[in-house]
DNA sequence: ATAGGGTTAG
């Protein structure tokens, strides 16, 4: 924990900059000089302290300067090399006590130690550094900055902020530097008041604001959505630069406006931009969000076709993109192709089999990841329990939660017990699923009251349901999802009065079922497809022609549609309509339509699957000899001859 | 010395 710092605001401010005279030239000072710097540039820190540490014996005169010292500290800082900046610091310490004139008081020494021990850790020491001699000299910026990046870096924007404070109480003048950690402080924090203050700051201030301090600002705003000020930042700027544009297109993200997103992408590389890394990041997890796996394979080949090396974050929204699309083999090629993996590269890999189903691999995975050395942490754990559950593994699944804890020192979260309910609850043992619940140490989020109440739709409990449902409605009486499933267990079991009931008070609540919609990528464009609509497209003669033959072919197997899924009350031959314009039924026909034959569909819906498509779309995989992947909320349905990877269980 | 990033859940 970082100490309370005191800047204490009533110090006398001295008008005499107190400026530490380099040592005066020496005969012998310019061969020590140029020694220790050489020494340095190759490398050879030890080398080059024990030139320092021997100087000091001799006498005061060869002393190294400044600049040789600075040199030194700036190669510590560039290796991170800790212990020849604290021996150096040591060194300093004892050369002030003997009365030797007082580098540490030096502003670029100063700056330069804090910086060396932030970026160790050492935020402590860097304050230290700091603090040391602040009451009675005037500090100037250079110093107030690297203290501030030293927290801010560490994860301490709060602090960060309070230096900034400090400085300008100090009446020490804020420049672009000062300005951009001051924005990136407010940004961390989604302080917009303080934000704006500093926003009003900068035009006040004579200095124009350079493109760093601009693009902070854009973050500032992106952050706390306040869109209407990116854009005019974005457009007042003189010169938008990639780290501009990417802002911009985090803005819309942060909105919620995926396809402005890829359509800012799109004009960036018009305009010239080009892309860098975090471009790729902020765009692919895009392509991830919305199956659009053409776009995702477009970025793959700027990334080979590139003449950099891409670095390990997008690589791994890279594998990501691969395993949302439904494409593990494809995630699996770019993985074992990095040369450098971190943690999220094998959870990435990892939760990519386990929600397509591929357990086996998943726990391949997990070994080979333990063997290399890496410590699997919390979300490796929530992919496997996930995993498990929804390939009906439980008994694996409930030796892996023992493990997390026994071996790898994991202590298990409420996201973790939800794995293990749902698990439970899943394969039929709502009982020893209830147990959990009323003896797992942290109290139940909603998340395992929803997954016991969707195990008692599994399982035909009505009695349980009614009363899980009940606990649920009271801690989230807006997710209408919790007022279905009720109305889906009541239907199970015709009891359609009931299901009228929950209807009625859904309507009395303002709450509606969210519309089911489904989306498809064919070539580069996004076709969605809402349950009950796409007239115009069903009326046409290729769909009918498609629909036609399908229904026959089906009608061969003996395919009867399930109504029970429809919730409304309405007669036999409506519910089968209705059934027809479910989204995903639509965006199927669509792709046969327009996609190359023998390519894989590729097939994503905003809900779960209704029991009745889930069989029709493993009928039309067998009749059409197609692979179809399908993409629900939960998991990912593979379709291959007439049956799913989901084994019917999910 | 200053600005921008990725993974998990019914």
């Amino acid at each position: 924990m970082i100490p309370a710092i005191s800047l204490s605001t009533n110090v006398t401010i001295r008008t005499n900059i107190t400026v530490t005279s380099t040592p005066k030239a020496h005969k012998h000072k310019r061969p020590l000089n140029s020694t220790l710097n050489s020494l340095t540039k190759a490398g050879k820190l030890d080398e080059a302290l024990r030139v320092i540490e021997s100087s000091s014996s001799k006498s005061v005169t060869s002393e190294p300067n400044l600049e040789a010292y600075s040199l030194f500290l700036h190669s510590c800082i560039s290796r991170k090399s800790l212990e020849h900046g604290q021996r150096l610091y040591l060194h300093l310490l004892l050369s002030r006590d003997k009365g030797n004139n007082d580098l540490l008081k030096n502003p670029t020494i100063k700056t330069k130690f804090i910086t060396l021990f932030s970026v160790c850790g050492l935020i402590d020491e860097a304050l230290g550094v700091f603090k040391d001699g602040l009451e009675h000299e005037l500090v100037p910026e250079s110093v107030w900055v690297a203290m501030a990046i030293g927290f801010s870096k560490n994860g301490y924007a709060k602090e960060a902020l309070l230096i900034y404070c400090g400085m300008l109480s100090r009446l020490v003048q804020p420049g672009n530097f000062a300005f951009s950690m001051a924005l990136k402080a407010c940004a961390d924090l989604c302080e917009l008041r303080v934000g704006k203050a500093v926003h009003a700051q900068i035009m006040k201030c004579n200095e124009e604001p350079d493109q760093v301090v601009n693009n902070a600002l854009l973050r500032l705003y992106t952050e706390c959505g306040c869109f209407d000020e990116v854009l005019r930042v974005f457009e007042e700027m003189p010169q938008q630069n990639v780290v501009s544009w990417n802002s911009l297109i985090a803005g819309f993200v942060h909105r919620k406006q995926v396809f402005e997103s890829l359509d800012t992408f799109r004009r960036m590389q018009g305009e010239g931009i080009g892309f860098s890394w975090v471009t790729l990041t902020t765009v692919l997890p895009i392509c991830s969000q919305l199956t659009a796996l053409n776009s995702g394979k477009e970025i793959h080949a700027q990334i080979l076709k590139s003449t950099r090396k891409p670095d390990v974050p997008v690589l791994n929204s890279l594998v990501d993109m691969y395993a949302k699309c439904g494409a593990t083999d494809y995630s699996r090629r770019v993985f074992d192709g990095m040369q450098s993996k971190d943690l999220t590269s094998w959870n990435t890999m990892l939760t990519g089999y386990a929600v397509n189903g591929s357990l086996q691999k998943a726990m391949e995975i997990f070994n080979e990841m333990v063997e290399s050395g890496i410590r699997p942490d919390a979300v490796t754990f929530i992919a496997l329990l996930s995993g498990c559950s929804h390939a009906g593994l439980t008994d694996e699944g409930q030796r892996l939660f023992d493990k997390m804890k026994k071996n790898y020192g994991l202590s298990p979260s409420v996201e973790h017990y939800a794995c293990l309910v749902d698990m439970l609850g899943r394969a039929g043992r709502i009982k020893e699923a209830l147990e959990v619940v009323k003896f797992m140490p942290m109290k139940p989020i909603g998340s395992v009251w929803g997954s016991l109440l969707n195990s008692c739709r599994l399982h035909g409990n009505v009695s349980l349901g009614e009363a899980i449902a009940e606990q649920l409605f009271e801690l989230e009486p807006n997710n209408p999802g919790n007022y279905v499933l009720l109305s889906n267990i009541y239907a199970n079991a015709g009891m359609w009065d009931n299901v009228k009931i929950v209807r009625d008070m859904m309507e009395r609540r303002g709450m509606t079922k969210e519309a089911g919609c489904s989306w498809v990528q064919i070539k580069n464009r996004i076709h969605t497809f809402v349950a009950g609509g796409g007239f115009e497209i069903r009326n046409s003669a290729e769909y009918k022609k498609v629909w036609n033959q399908l229904m026959d072919a089906m009608e061969e197997i003996g395919y009867v549609p399930n109504t029970g899924v429809v919730l409304h009350d309405v007669n036999e031959e409506t519910k089968s309509i209705w059934l027809c314009g479910h989204s995903e039924r639509l965006a199927t026909v669509f792709s046969l339509i327009h996609s190359s034959t023998g390519a894989p569909i590729r097939i994503t819906k905003n809900l779960r699957v209704c029991v009745d498509c889930h069989t029709w779309m493993k009928i039309v995989s067998s009749v059409t000899r197609r692979v179809i992947v399908l993409r629900d909320t939960n998991r990912f349905h593979h379709f291959r001859g007439g049956a799913c990877s989901c084994k019917d269980y999910w």
